[in-house]
RNA sequence: CGGGGCGUAGCGCAGCCUGGUAGCGCGUUCGGUUCGGGACCGAAAGGUCGGAGGUUCAAAUCCUCUCGCCCCGACCA
């Protein structure tokens, strides 16, 4: 019974940033390289999510008329400092190759950290005609910043991600474009990571370097902080002009293309550890589990284990034909089922799981064969199921399938609870003060009066900041009002709270 | 980059103050008994004490420098 005292998972009552640092270890997703500052290896389970996501993601950008290509990872330095927003964001933060084969570079390379401008360097040379837009490209790639403080998944010196990079005739189609995509990412967080977001936009100190406007998906963390989980960024024709991007439009004139950019990255995986995981460890919605399932067998001796070890293995056969994707998905996602037949007690294997966040466990033993049943237990309780339960095998098979759904919609409802709790709309200056002090955050409704100079002030005062303006129906939507700050005019609410 | 904490076996740590044969728990390997919520007994393997330099007869321990990790800030997906 006695829980070993080097697997100890710290309570997140007890040290929430330790915590976080546990379950990514003792779920075996990820550990710092050390031997490259702020770098990280992304072990297999971690990386498998990633591939989930990205098979999701680029599956969505295909059906909206995506391509993917690859640029390079060295970027001329010339090429960042083209456009002056940009270059004054990013420059802190490059990372600059200055030799290579044993010489000094006539000009150095930064390692991208973004790729605007080489793809904007691209765009010049492939469009000239409004025929040849919109041109509409994503890229999976590494980019590199030199953060200051890395955080695993959360922020890594180098990290993964795909960046979209798409090139318009007009302003509207840009704006389509970059809203289109910003719901992409917002249904893809809710319904396969199950983690609620709100949509919304960057104020002008949070927005991309470069961008006439951005906007993001904002998602609740269990200490009430927000994590900005994809961005969508209406571009205008600040890298058209800075690269020369032009066109000639149907009336045979001149112009500049409208540009968007838009990405999520692997921090992704932070957020979906410190939504759904708790002080046993990882918990993985069934939409993004590198295995959905793990059989322990049950035995005393060999005659039992050969028996449980022939049907165990019948019931993984079964259930790997079975398919959780949706109707109108462009793929098929069978589950990915493990028979954990090594020589461990089961106590033992039943921890490994739940550490690594296994959405379900099946026990199957002497007394489970003799009954044509199966016991099985999900990785948390929730309406679906709670503790363990007995279920005829056949009846079983018929519906893991809605069961897994049923337990990632009930992981998503369980968020959104956690939102909800955390969330408050404050009126008073003082109640905001103290609604942060210490560690301490949560979601704020509050009013702005819509000037950088009080959204600085607040963040000075209190390390918050305005995470986005929400997009209709994401906020209270309750008229305007008074800046919680300065009592000037404000349009309505704006979303506040301590990010990562 | 500023403040704080820390690098000793795969993981978690003690030892350092007061220099003198490198330890503990878990894990790992082998044998046996076990097996429906972290088993037990016996045997064994495993460490340039983050790195470099210095002081000393002698350094994990003292001094200097350096690299990295974690936390709090500033910067950010």
């Amino acid at each position: 019974m006695a829980t070993p005292a080097d697997a100890r998972i710290t309570p997140r009552a007890e040290d929430y940033p330790q915590w976080y640092q546990d379950v990514v270890r003792e779920a075996d997703l990820a550990e710092p390289a050390k031997v490259v500052k702020g770098c990280m290896v992304i072990k297999p389970h971690g990386y498998a999510i990633w591939e989930k996501i990205q098979r999701e993601l680029d599956s969505q950008f295909r059906a909206t008329g995506h391509r993917n290509a690859y640029f390079p990872l060295l970027v001329p330095q010339s090429f960042l400092q083209k456009e002056a927003e940009h270059v004054e964001g990013f420059a802190p933060e490059l990372a600059v190759v200055t030799h290579a084969g044993g010489q000094p570079l006539e000009e150095p390379y930064v390692i991208r950290p973004t790729s605007e401008t080489i793809i904007g360097h691209f765009f010049s040379k492939w469009i000239s005609s409004y025929r040849d837009l919109p041109l509409l490209l994503n890229q999976w790639a590494n980019v590199m910043r030199w953060e200051l403080r890395t955080r695993l998944f959360l922020r890594t010196t180098e990290f993964l991600w795909q960046e979209g990079h798409t090139a318009h005739a007009t302003h509207d189609e840009a704006m389509e474009e970059v809203l289109r995509i910003l719901h992409v990412y917002g249904d893809f967080a809710e319904s396969f990571m199950a983690m609620p977001v709100v949509r919304g936009r960057k104020t002008a100190l949070e927005k991309f370097a470069g961008a006439l406007e951005s906007y993001c998906i904002e998602a609740h963390m269990q200490d009430g902080k927000a994590l900005q989980a994809g961005t969508s960024h209406d571009l205008g024709q600040n890298f058209g002009k800075a690269f020369d991007v032009r066109f000639q439009n149907e009336a045979g004139d001149l112009d500049y293309v409208w540009q968007t950019s838009w990405g999520v990255s692997t921090r992704l995986i932070g957020g979906l550890v410190m939504t759904h995981a708790d002080d046993d460890g990882l918990v993985l919605p069934p939409r993004l589990a590198p295995i959905h399932c793990v059989i322990v067998p049950i035995y005393r001796n060999d005659e039992q284990k050969a028996q449980v070890l022939e049907a165990a293995e019948r019931l993984r056969k079964a259930l790997c034909d079975v398919d959780l994707s949706s109707p109108d998905a462009r793929y098929r996602d069978f589950l990915e089922v493990v028979l954990d037949d090594r020589d461990l007690r089961p106590g033992a294997k039943f921890y490994h799981w739940e550490r690594r966040g296994v959405p379900l466990r099946i026990e199957l033993g002497p007394k489970d064969l003799a009954k044509g049943q199966v016991c099985t237990k999900f990785r948390v309780d929730t309406p679906v199921q709670s503790g363990k339960a007995f279920v005829p095998t056949d009846e079983f098979l018929a519906t893991v399938r809605d069961k897994l759904l049923a337990f990632q919609d009930a992981l998503l409802e369980r968020a959104r609870a956690a939102q909800a709790a955390d969330t408050v709309v404050l009126d008073d200056w003082d109640d905001f003060v103290a609604s942060f002090s210490g560690e301490k955050s949560v979601f704020a409704w509050c009013h702005w009066d819509g000037t950088s100079e009080t959204e600085a002030a607040i963040k000075e005062a209190t390390k918050v900041t305005i995470r986005c303006i929400p997009l209709p129906g994401q906020g209270p939507d309750d008229g305007p009002g008074r800046c919680i700050r300065t009592g000037r005019p404000s349009a309505g609410r704006v979303l506040m709270a301590k990010a990562y």
